[in-house]
Formats: structure tokens, C-alpha cells, sequence
DNA sequence: ACGTGGCCACTTTTT
DNA sequence: GTGGCCACGT
């Protein structure tokens, strides 16, 4: 018995090809991540490739964490030499010990999207150009897409014509000049940065070949020209490189993956072993008869046809309502009817849809119908104001190159320092060639802010301070002393507010990240740097870590849906100017449209039994009514396909005894869908008892008559004054108790 | 220097 | 519906 014998040939044809070239066309629910870890697994104990040698690079941080994940329970030994990682991470890394070949420090900080447009924003106003008129998302659009094509502001200005672009060259320029004396990349200057430095430095490139000998490369439809020059690079000395993709599912071209990169693999690698893998062990075949009758329109695709043995399943479900409200109430009830009959567990279903804004209404029927649930990404975690304040503080006192931050929390909490003060002080800083930072310690000689000289006094005392601290306490403790210190935590409180209260606990959680990362920091014989705590933070999307298994039905956008897999499923907003959006119908551009077609065949193939599709006629949209019409990906599929009756029977599927692959995926959903905030609230005991006075946000006020530990958590039963008497869940009814 | 009220644009999608 | 920005008043 081998770790092998669960292949099928083709996937074991992938395996076996080691040296070489190899492209991995890998449809829908194809085991594609089960081939490239037992590759690994192949390399290590077949053919005797140190670990060490082995690098695999995944789109996320997500998909990293699973890959380690599968690869350690996999190999077992040696597993934690191998390079496992983002590309942003990945370059990051490198970056971090030879930053200085291109002239930045090696503690250069990351701007994510906010901090950009607030540079670009400033630099704008600087050139006199009115950002009413030029707008910042297109100008770092713009400015990614030059660095996607390593146009650097130089070969840009070179090749402009009309006065639009000149414009554009110069913001670009005064931007990236404005980055590097904030010792900052951005998202793209990682990736860029990385390529500049090992084209000027052969040497280094070397060393990363000869240690990069076996490159394996996840997601590969969503690489960049970018990212496609930089595996090329790394890749070219010993050619040993693996990708897996499938242009089907290709759905971040907006964001510069480029669909050629899979295309023209062939090409530019010759000699290059195709491999495609299409059984599908996920879904049913009436579901992969939908996804491939969507996906057929499109033109310029490989050719695949995806095929299963799971036999044709339950039939499809579609269903149109009047309004959207109508819509969501319907996948409520047909969530807690399937659930109460037995047919599946809360966490076998997901509710999927275009835009973010769409959650809201699902939340809302959720939280009346006790349903638990959970909605994946929507606000960044790391963006919250709060976050991004004490973050800024953090920089600060790591070290006081980074402007923007200094700029952020200077008067954050109020201290009277106002505008004018602060454009004084820049406007010395960039006289005298010095860091904003820099210029504040300089305070008293700068002309015109004599008023403000005690208060910027007390502002770098603080960091002073602090940063003495530092030297001496954990980063978690360095955190608590911060908000102390600075009166931000002081300021939250006195404001006592719902929306206060909900910063603070974001703190919190902020304060138990920093704690888990020193933990796991120490567990590895490190020593955790505050440096180092900011440096992930920059790179992590969403808090999609911490372990618990808790029941609730996700909800989420169709692209964080991609790689995730669910028994049942709910494509909800199926309608012409939601799904496909306004802007791909109006494009001229047929590319647009042939996106959001693959968006919907990723969204078709996450379900595994039933599927659910849904649409409104009526919609509020940005505040008024729209009409929809059915969207035209589902419109005319063949109606063989679909149950007629609303009302469905329910289909009693055997349930497969779940094998290593699929309990390692079910594992890594539970942990992925996680949340802090419940394993506080069931851990701890409830901030309420019997008798108490307690608010909820839908049934407003009521008196808790009872309750009861459920095991994995309370339930409590409170007669609501106008609402009558429900039964909750403590971790999901988020009741307030009421003085 | 700072708070408030009215106006505007905004919604794809994420490292 | 909401959050960001500007102008105005204190």
C-alpha cells in the first residue's frame, strides 16, 4: 500500500514527470492540489531530492497554509525546509536580505491599496492635478499595469504622446520617488523589485536557481507577465518547473493575470509535457453538465472535458423571485428545512454571490431566523481604521521612515496638531532632504509652529518611550503599553458607543494576533520581532486562521470561493447587470464577459451535491429599485438538468466515507472559517445571566429566562418584549446586556 | 483646530 | 445605504 495507490494514471502520469517542463491542465475538482503535494512527496522519497531544493508557490496565503498543511502530513521529515509561499511573500523574503543592492533599507514597509491612493492622492495635489478629474483608482490601475510590463516611470515618460499620458508619467514618477523616501513597495514593486534585482545581479539569480531546482507553481491562469518573467527566471537554469492551472477558471484578469501566461507555456518552455486531468471527484454529473454548458461559449480555451463517477445526482435547482428580499428569504428557509431534515449540517452550505454588498440582506434573514452563519471576507480585517491606527503606531516606533504612518497618528488621538502644522513640517522635511519623523524631532526649528512645539513634544516622547520599552517588552505587551500610553484605548472607552465597543474588541483580536504570532514565533526556537509581526501583517488578506470547528453556513464572493468546495450550494444574484455585472455587458471589450462566464463555472463547480441557483426580478441598488433579467450564463441551459417543481423532494445521496484527501479538506474549512470572537464568547462564560435585560439587534429588548450549556455553546432563551420568547445561540445572537 | 452637515461617488473581484 | 470630502461655523 503507497500514498500513491489514490491516483488515478493521469495524475500519476503528473507525479512521475519530475524533470522538466510540465503544465498541469487541471479542470474543476480534478485533485490538483493532491497531485502537486504528492509530487513533492514523489520528489523527496523517489527520487531523492532534498527538500530543500523544492519551492512551491501558491496565489494566497490561504493556499499556502493548505499546501503545508497536506505537504506535512504527507512527507512527514524534511517537510519544513521546503519553501512554501506566496509569490508576494516569496519575494518579500528575498527582498528583505538584499534590499540594499537596490538602494532601499532592508526594513522597507508594504502600502496596501489605502496607503497608495493616499500617496497618490498627495502627490496629485502637489502637481496641481484635481483628482475629481483624474481619478485615483484608474491612475493605480494605470501605474500597476506599467509595472505588470516592468515599464518603469523612465520608459514610460520615453514613450508618451498627448498631454493625458504625460500627466500620468509624471504622477507615476513623483510616486514611486515618494515610495522610495518612504523606504516603501507597494503590492506590485515586490514582484518587480525582486526580477530588477536578480537581472542586475546574475549572482544572486544563481544562488536562488540552484537552490529553487524544483519549482511548483499553484494557480498558475492567475500569474501576471510579472510574475510569469520572475518563475521564468528563477526556473531557466534548470528548467524543473511544474505548473498547474486551469484557463477555465482564470478569473483575476482585472487585477493583470494574464490568460497567455497558461496559453504560451508550450512556447516559451520547449519541450514541455502536457498533462490534463479532467475526472472530476467533486461534484455530480448533472452539475458538471451545467459547468461545461456555461463554459463551451467561451472562445480561446483549452479544450477539456470534464467527466466524474459520482453518477448524475440530485437535479439542479432554479428559482426567481419577485425582490431580492424574497430571494434571500428563500435560501434561508431552504437552509434550515435541509438542515432540519437531516440532509445536511449548517457548515455543508454556502450562499455565493458577485459583490460584497450582497450579504447584507442574507445576514439579515440569518440573524431573524437563528440561523448561524458566518461571511468571509467583505472588510478587511487589517483595514479597519482602528487596526491600521495602532499598526501605525507599531511602524512607528520599529522604525520612523515610514511618513504615511507617522502622518496617520500624529493627531490620532487629538492632540491639536492640525493641518497647517503638519504641512509646515513637511514642507521642512523635503527641504532638508529629512524624514517626517525626522523633521518633528527638529521641531524647534522650523518656522511658524512655535504653538504646537509642547504637543509634538509630547508625541515623540511617546514613541521615545516606547521604543526604550520595546527593547525590553513582548510585542503584545508593547501593544497594551501603546494604547495606554497614547489615550487611544482611553478615548474608545469614554466614547462608549456600539460602534466603540466594536473597535475595542477589534483591538483585542489584535492583541491575541500578536500574541498567537509570538507564540508561534517561539515554538520555532525564534525570537519574535516586531519588524516581523508587521511584515506579515502586510501580507495577510483576511483572518482566515484559528481552529474551530463551529457549524454555520458560509457566505462569501464567488472569487474567495475558488479552490473551496461545498455540498451544497447557493448561486444567488443570477441576473443581467449584477451577474454578469453592468461593466462587462457594456464592454466593448469581449474578454470582460468571457471572465465573468468563468466566474460563473467556478461558482457552478465549488458544489458537490445540490446545487441552487437563484435570481431576482427586482433589486435595490445603490440606494433605488432595478429590474433584472435572468442572467444570460443560465438562461437557456437544458432543462433536463433542473428539478421543475419549487418545491423539491429531497435527495438522499450516500454519504462516501470521507478518505485522507477529503478529511484534510474538511478539516482545513472548519479551521478556515473560524472566528476569535466565538471561541472567546463559548469559552468564557456569557457577560449575562437568568433575569438579565438583553438586546439583540433584530428583536430588540428582552428578559433572559434560561440558560442551558449546549456543549458547543449556550443556548438562551429570552422573552422579547415585542417579539415574543426565542431559543439562541449565545455565539450567534450577539445579545447586549442592558444595565 | 476641530466638529458638523451637505454633497458626491461608489461596488466588482485581492496580494 | 454609506463613507469620504469640502466648506463653513465655532
Amino acid at each position: 500500500m503507497s500514498i500513491y495507490d489514490s491516483l488515478n494514471d493521469k495524475q500519476m502520469e503528473a507525479v512521475r514527470h519530475t524533470e522538466g517542463p510540465l503544465l498541469i491542465l487541471a479542470g474543476a475538482g480534478s485533485g490538483k492540489t493532491r497531485v502537486l503535494t504528492h509530487r513533492v512527496a514523489y520528489l523527496i522519497e523517489e527520487k531523492n531530492v532534498n527538500p530543500f531544493y523544492i519551492m512551491a508557490i501558491t496565489f494566497t496565503n490561504k493556499a499556502a497554509g493548505e499546501m503545508r498543511e497536506r505537504i506535512n502530513e504527507l512527507v512527514g521529515y524534511g517537510a519544513e525546509s521546503i519553501w512554501v509561499a506566496t509569490f508576494h511573500s516569496s519575494c518579500v523574503r528575498i527582498l528583505r536580505r538584499y534590499a540594499e543592492c537596490l538602494g532601499y533599507d532592508r526594513n522597507f514597509t508594504i502600502y496596501d491599496a489605502e496607503d497608495q491612493k493616499t500617496v497618490i492622492k498627495e502627490v496629485c495635489r502637489r502637481c496641481n492635478i484635481d483628482t475629481k478629474q483624474v481619478k485615483e483608482n484608474s491612475i493605480m490601475y494605470r501605474i500597476s499595469h506599467a509595472k505588470d510590463r516592468m515599464e518603469t516611470p523612465e520608459i514610460v515618460e520615453k514613450e508618451v504622446e498627448d498631454f493625458e499620458e504625460k500627466q500620468f508619467a509624471k504622477i507615476y514618477r513623483e510616486y514611486q520617488k515618494e515610495l522610495f523616501s518612504n523606504n516603501a513597495m507597494d503590492f506590485d514593486d515586490l514582484i518587480l523589485n525582486t526580477i530588477v534585482l536578480f537581472e542586475k545581479n546574475p549572482e544572486i539569480l544563481e544562488g536562488y536557481q540552484d537552490r529553487f531546482r524544483y519549482i511548483m507553481v499553484d494557480e498558475y491562469q492567475d500569474t501576471n507577465l510579472a510574475q510569469f518573467r520572475l518563475i521564468y527566471l528563477l526556473a531557466k537554469k534548470h528548467q524543473n518547473l511544474c505548473v498547474v492551472g486551469d484557463d477555465d477558471q482564470s478569473i483575476y484578469r482585472f487585477r493583470g493575470a494574464n490568460i497567455e501566461n497558461i496559453l504560451s507555456f508550450e512556447r516559451v518552455f520547449l519541450n514541455t509535457k502536457v498533462v490534463k486531468l479532467e475526472q472530476n471527484y467533486r461534484s455530480t454529473q448533472n452539475i458538471l453538465d451545467c459547468a461545461n454548458e456555461v463554459i463551451k461559449k467561451n472562445t480561446g480555451r483549452k479544450e477539456k472535458r470534464l467527466w466524474t463517477e459520482n453518477g448524475r445526482g440530485e437535479k439542479l435547482h432554479f428559482h426567481q423571485f419577485e425582490t431580492s428580499y424574497e430571494e434571500a428569504e428563500f435560501v434561508c428557509d431552504d437552509i434550515a428545512r435541509r438542515v432540519r431534515n437531516g440532509d445536511y449540517q449548517y457548515s455543508d452550505c454556502a450562499i455565493l454571490y458577485r459583490t460584497n454588498a450582497q450579504s447584507r440582506i442574507f445576514e439579515e434573514k440569518f440573524i431573524y431566523a437563528n440561523v448561524p452563519y458566518r461571511i468571509i471576507g467583505g472588510i478587511n480585517f487589517y483595514s479597519r481604521k482602528e487596526i491600521k491606527d495602532i499598526i501605525a503606531y507599531l511602524k512607528t516606533i520599529d522604525n520612523g521612515k515610514d511618513d504615511l504612518a507617522v502622518k496617520r497618528i500624529i493627531n490620532v488621538p487629538k492632540r491639536g496638531i492640525g493641518a497647517a502644522t503638519i504641512n509646515r513640517i513637511d514642507d521642512y522635511a523635503q527641504q532638508n532632504q529629512i524624514s517626517f519623523y525626522e523633521a518633528l524631532l527638529e521641531h524647534e526649528d522650523i518656522p511658524g509652529i512655535s504653538r504646537s512645539s509642547k504637543k509634538i513634544h509630547f508625541f515623540t516622547n511617546v514613541i521615545q518611550v516606547l521604543r526604550a520599552k520595546s527593547e525590553t517588552l513582548s510585542l503584545a505587551e508593547l501593544a497594551e503599553e501603546l494604547l495606554e500610553m497614547t489615550g487611544y484605548q482611553a478615548e474608545l472607552i469614554e466614547e462608549d458607543t456600539e460602534e466603540s465597543r466594536a473597535r475595542l474588541d477589534n483591538i483585542n483580536e489584535l492583541i491575541s494576533k500578536i500574541v498567537a504570532y509570538e507564540e508561534k514565533i517561539k515554538s520555532s526556537n525564534q525570537s519574535p520581532t516586531l519588524n516581523g509581526f508587521l511584515e506579515e501583517v502586510a501580507l495577510i488578506a483576511d483572518l482566515d486562521d484559528l481552529n474551530q470547528n463551529q457549524d454555520y453556513v458560509v457566505l462569501m464572493t464567488l472569487h474567495s470561493a475558488k479552490g473551496l468546495e461545498f455540498p451544497n450550494v447557493y448561486l444567488v444574484g443570477l441576473e443581467d447587470g449584477l451577474f454578469p455585472g453592468y461593466l462587462s455587458i457594456y464592454s466593448e471589450s469581449l474578454e470582460e464577459m468571457e471572465e465573468e462566464r468563468r466566474l460563473c463555472y467556478v461558482g457552478i463547480t465549488r458544489a458537490q451535491k445540490t446545487l441552487n441557483m437563484t435570481a431576482a426580478f427586482r433589486r435595490m441598488v445603490r440606494g433605488e429599485w432595478q429590474n433584472h433579467d435572468v442572467s444570460r450564463f443560465i438562461k437557456n441551459l437544458p432543462r433536463e438538468l433542473f428539478e421543475d417543481a419549487p418545491s423539491e423532494k429531497t435527495a438522499h445521496t450516500t454519504v462516501k466515507r470521507p478518505n485522507a484527501y477529503q478529511q484534510a479538506k474538511q478539516d482545513f474549512q472548519r479551521k478556515a472559517f473560524s472566528s476569535v470572537s466565538n471561541k472567546i464568547e463559548k469559552s468564557g462564560a456569557l457577560n449575562y445571566k437568568e433575569g438579565d435585560t438583553v438586546e439583540h439587534i433584530k428583536f430588540g429588548r428582552g428578559v433572559v429566562t434560561n440558560i442551558q450549556d449546549g456543549g458547543r455553546d449556550f443556548e438562551v432563551t429570552v422573552e422579547f418584549e415585542t417579539a415574543g420568547v426565542k431559543r439562541l445561540f449565545a455565539s450567534f445572537a450577539k445579545l447586549k446586556k442592558i444595565e
